[in-house]
DNA sequence: AAAACAATACCCAATATAGGGTATGATTTG
DNA sequence: CAAATCATACCCTATATTGGGTATTGTTTT
C-alpha cells in the first residue's frame, strides 16, 4: 500500500503543528494540507484527493459538523475521523448521524492516532472508549424504558396491525376475527393508552415504542 | 486499587482456559469463577460479588443476551463486556440495547482484553473498531435517506400536525385555517404518499422519517 | 403573459370510526 | 371453586374521515 494521504481541519495552530509532527513520524502518512476551518472543503477534496480526513469539530466560520455534511454530499466513502477535546454528547451523536467514521478524543491522539487511521481505512470505526460509551448510552436511551400500558397479547397484536396502517376491518380480516371484536379490543386499547383516535394511537405507539 | 474480580461465562472450554491464562498474566486480575452458560447468574452475582463480567454471547441453555438481561435486572452498574467470534449485527445491537458495557471480538482478545477491562471500569466502552462501525451504521441507518414525496411546506406542516395525533379539525384550529382547507391539503398529501387513511399516513410518516 | 403551482374554501355522499352498551365461553388467579 | 381477566361478538348512534368535485387568489416558473 502506498502513502496514506490525509487532509486536516483544525483551527488551533499548536495542535495543527503537533498533529503534523505526529503524522510525520511515519512515512506511511502524508499530510497533504491543513486548514483552520472547513470553508471550501468541497474543492479541497477535488484538489487533493485525500484517503482520509481528520477533522476538529469546534472551528470558527464552518465547523466540523457542517464540514462533514458537505463531505458526505459528494463522497460517502472517504473516512472522516472527528477530533475533539470535549466529550460533547450532542456533537458526537450529531457527527455520527452525519456519517463520521470515527471519533477520537484529542487527549488520546498521540497514542491512538496511527492505529485509528489504519482502523478507519480498514472499515472499522476508531473510537475512544469514553466516546463509545456515550454512543451506547444514546442507543439504549433511544429504546428506553417503555411505559407499560398493560396491553394483553391480543391487544398488542391489534395495535401492531393498526400501527402498520391497517383499518380495523383489515385487522379483522388479517386476524380472522369479527369486526366487532376488533372494535372491542380497540376500545380497550384506546382506554389504556388514553387516546381517542387511530391516528393518536398509531402516533403514540410509534413514538413511545410501545410494541 | 485492589485486585479486579472477574466472572467469566463461556461455553468453549478451550477459550475458557486461554482466557483464564490471559487474565493470569497479571496479578491485578482475579478470575473468581467461570461457567459454561448463564444459568443461575443472579446467584453467582451475590455469591462472588465480581467487579466485572466477561460474557460470551452464543452459549447453550441460557445465552449471553439473556444473561445480560438478568444481570441488568439486579445491577445496572456492573460492567459486562461481551465477547464474540461473530460480527453478528443482530446480537451486537441487541446486547447494546440491553446495556452491555463493551463488545470485544474474540480475535482481538489477546491484544485488547487487559485494556478493555480497564476501560470498562473507568466508565468507557471498549469496542473493537469493526463492532463500533456496525453500531455507527445502525445509528445513521436509523436516520437514513428519506424518500422525497415533494410535499409543500404547508403540507408538511399539516402532516406533522396529523402525525402528532391531531384530528383534521384540530389541525384547522391550530393552523388557523378552515376545515375544508385542511381537507384539501390532506387529500393531496394522501395522494403524494399513496395512502388512504390518517393511520396509514401517520404510520408512513413516522416509520420513514418523512418530516 | 401564459401556465403551473400553492394555499385558501366550499359542496356532496359513502364509508369508517368512536363511544356507549350487553353477552358468552375459556382461562387464569386468588 | 369463585372471581377476575381475556378473547370473542353483537347492538346503536353520533361524529369523523375519505374521495369526488369546483373555485379564487396569489406566487413561481417558463
Amino acid at each position: 500500500m502506498g502513502t496514506i494521504k490525509i487532509l486536516l481541519y483544525e483551527d488551533n495552530q499548536e495542535l495543527r503543528l503537533s498533529l503534523s509532527a505526529l503524522l510525520g513520524f511515519s512515512d506511511e502518512f502524508k499530510l497533504l494540507a491543513s486548514f483552520p476551518n472547513c470553508e471550501g472543503i468541497e474543492s479541497h477534496l477535488k484538489m487533493f484527493d485525500p484517503d482520509l480526513i481528520l477533522m476538529d469539530i469546534d472551528m470558527p466560520i464552518v465547523n466540523g459538523i457542517e464540514g462533514l455534511k458537505r463531505v458526505r454530499k459528494v463522497d460517502n466513502n472517504i473516512p472522516v475521523v472527528m477530533l475533539t477535546v470535549f466529550e460533547d454528547n450532542k456533537h458526537i451523536i450529531e457527527a455520527i448521524q452525519n456519517g463520521a467514521t470515527g471519533y477520537i478524543l484529542k487527549q488520546h491522539l498521540s497514542s491512538r492516532l496511527s492505529d485509528a487511521i489504519h482502523e478507519a481505512l480498514e472499515g472499522g470505526a476508531p473510537m475512544s472508549p469514553l466516546v463509545a460509551s456515550l454512543v451506547l448510552k444514546h442507543i439504549s436511551k433511544s429504546n428506553r424504558q417503555k411505559k407499560d400500558y398493560q396491553l394483553t397479547n391480543r391487544e398488542k397484536e391489534i395495535l401492531q396491525s393498526l400501527t402498520d396502517g391497517n383499518s380495523y376491518k383489515m385487522v379483522a380480516n388479517i386476524l380472522g376475527i369479527a369486526d366487532g371484536t376488533v372494535r372491542t379490543h380497540i376500545k380497550r386499547i384506546y382506554e389504556k393508552l388514553d387516546v381517542h383516535s387511530q391516528a393518536e394511537a398509531v402516533s403514540k405507539t410509534l413514538k413511545e415504542n410501545i410494541i
